[in-house]
DNA sequence: ACCGTAGCACTAACGGTTACGGTTTTGGAA
DNA sequence: TTCCAAAACCGTAACCGTTAGTGCTACGGT
């Protein structure tokens, strides 16, 4: 996975850390609107340009790896039963960005409107991509429309369980209406019908 | 509804449709992103800040009447049962947004991230909007998880909708899905509880 | 050893947005 | 009617995220 990367490669990573963690410092010390893309660059000791070849806007910087939450999601599609799966992934999820130590970084991303509306078109993309995975996926055929409302439930299961009370009952709750959708858009079999595939 | 607004109601009010009127005609002559505020406060024959008293941002010149969008929702609810009320509202919508004579704003719309991303977080709102109308509404009772649950899925069929080749097609379907998740969510009965209130 | 190019720097600008201070208009009270 | 306080509006200048343009340097493949 990790091929031996030349020095140009290691070069590029470290920068794009080093602007990264820079970021995330300034941001989290000073607040994120008291920070300037200017700040930035001049405290990580590049031009205003370098941080934009990295990231593709401010608010970028905060969410530096959300790769990750793409994949993991799309990954799970491969287990069956499908739903289950995605439960267990939106939980471990849910439960990484609730953690003690995360509560900084979701502080400041709940006080910036800027952060939240990015964070939701971010996760619009990620269901766009579900989607995707799960229509291309083993299991049983269902719809494009139905692909696309399943992945928009389950991203829309992680936002709400962020917010709640309790997240780990939220992802439950929910979950159970979507294992319910999920199951009212078998095609054409009605309410009782034999999965036969 | 509509009391008699004295002149300087009236005024303001036909500042603000002058400016918003404008500012359509400019941008679907020349296209959303060529021209700016000046050139919309310019050609409506006001200042630049008087543009931004009345409207919040550039991308909410083009959704001035989003606030109808959100009475129309939330005055469903009163209708029962709850879900075909809804559906039936969220289908005039997406029938309204998908007539030919709205199709060039609906294309301009599609073309500019800005704007679909502003789409997004409007829509957010509204879905917080039904979620808090569902909770105080004269359904059944169920948990706040449920409600606002059920109001993203809402929100989520209008989106779909738009998007799809047969919209009319999209809301049945997703709302098929939508129906047995809300069944889903009533509180503690399993599967086949009678619904004894 | 050489060349193509990826990565970065620097400056200047563009465009949405806001702060600021001043002027006119309006509704209502004296 | 007269007058006042608030509301609406104006004009300028600035702030800040973002991009274009240009050039330099160091790296990787040949």
């Amino acid at each position: 996975m990790t091929e031996p990367m030349g020095r140009r490669e290691r070069k590029k990573a470290a920068t794009r850390q080093k602007i990264a963690d820079t970021a995330m410092r300034l941001f989290l010390d000073r607040g994120y609107d008291a920070v300037g893309i200017r700040d930035v660059a001049a405290e990580a000791d590049v031009a205003v340009t370098t941080v934009f070849s990295h990231f593709a806007s401010k608010e970028a910087l905060v969410f530096e790896r959300d790769d990750d939450f793409e994949q993991r999601l799309t990954r799970a599609v491969t287990d069956q039963p499908l739903i289950p799966a995605l439960r267990q992934e939106i939980r471990a999820m849910v439960r990484h960005c609730t953690a003690d130590s995360a509560a900084p970084v979701w502080h400041m991303i709940d006080g910036s409107p800027a952060l939240r509306q990015y964070e939701e078109s971010m996760r619009l993309r990620h269901a766009e991509a579900l989607a995707a995975a799960i229509a291309a996926g083993p299991g049983p055929d269902r719809t494009t429309t139905a692909c696309r409302t399943i992945a928009r439930f389950v991203v829309d299961a992680y936002a709400l369980a962020r917010e709640a009370a309790d997240p780990d009952a939220a992802v439950d709750e929910t979950f159970l209406m979507i294992e319910a959708a999920w199951e009212a858009a078998r095609p054409e079999r009605a309410t009782l019908g034999s999965g036969a595939a």
